[in-house]
DNA sequence: ATGGATGCAAATATTTTGCATTTTG
DNA sequence: CAAAATGCAAAATATTTGCATCCAT
């Protein structure tokens, strides 16, 4: 493998592939893939959900993409933002605040340490009701 | 309502929920409704799937258990424990450490407060690979 | 040309719901 | 007896897979 391969990915450069990554790019915050698939219709672009999917998994796979999943179990994706951060969602109209959590991050990779636990990732979600909903 | 009142949830007093109640004492961990379904049949007890789904939908809007979720997307539900803890799963066995968060508890209501949210409640999963799968 | 990628349809898997019947209080 | 719970079958939802075709390399 050359020192300068920028290829992160084994796959072909389709049409479809790019369409993703680049809608990944331009929303860069988590959205199921049917929702994905909506706005690359709103685009104009034309892939299939299928496709969708498996360009998701094959980015997430190469750690390109974070995932995770809604308390009704879809999966969210979002193009890795090297600035992590995670979210305050309000259980009632589900408006998110995207909260830094410098503690939680530091918290986790010793604890996981602590254990012999290699290759760290975690999620962290807060729910909560939000002002407005709580004043009504 | 009276202040002695010690039925914590309004619902009836059935054969069917008395079980999926002891098992859940009795496993007092981490399953999938399907497991649990399992389990009782394994008991010898006649319980419904449909009705052990209900059942735990019943029991966690009661705040009497815990959910989570695998990365697979299902999710999984036990008894909640009064020492609130968050988890360390291996990705590749599933092998699960509890692990105390004080730090994160303290930081989640304060960020949840800061930004005028209430009722909150968090979830914390941390994911990586366990000692033992990582050295094969 | 050749093997990976696509996309439709169908399959899976999990969880929820309609509804007739049974059971609890 | 009335209301709630059960359980079967069917629906709904999310995601994956079979396969014939297409296209990037």
């Amino acid at each position: 493998m050359s020192p300068y391969d920028d290829s992160a990915t084994r796959q072909r450069n389709t049409r479809q592939r790019h369409a993703v990554a680049a809608l990944l790019a331009d929303v860069n915050d988590f959205r199921t893939a049917q929702e994905l698939h909506g706005l690359l219709r709103d685009r104009g672009e034309r892939v299939g959900l299928t496709t969708v999917y498996r360009a998701l998994q094959t980015m997430a796979d190469a750690g390109e993409l974070d995932v995770m999943r809604l308390p009704s179990g879809e999966q969210l994706f979002r193009r890795c933002s090297s600035t992590h951060h995670h979210h305050l969602v309000c259980r009632s109209c589900a408006r998110t605040v995207e909260v830094a959590g410098p503690t939680v991050e530091s918290w986790a990779d010793r604890i996981a340490g602590e254990h012999g636990f290699v290759d760290i990732s975690h999620t962290v979600e807060i729910f909560g009701t939000c002002p407005t909903c709580a004043s009504v």
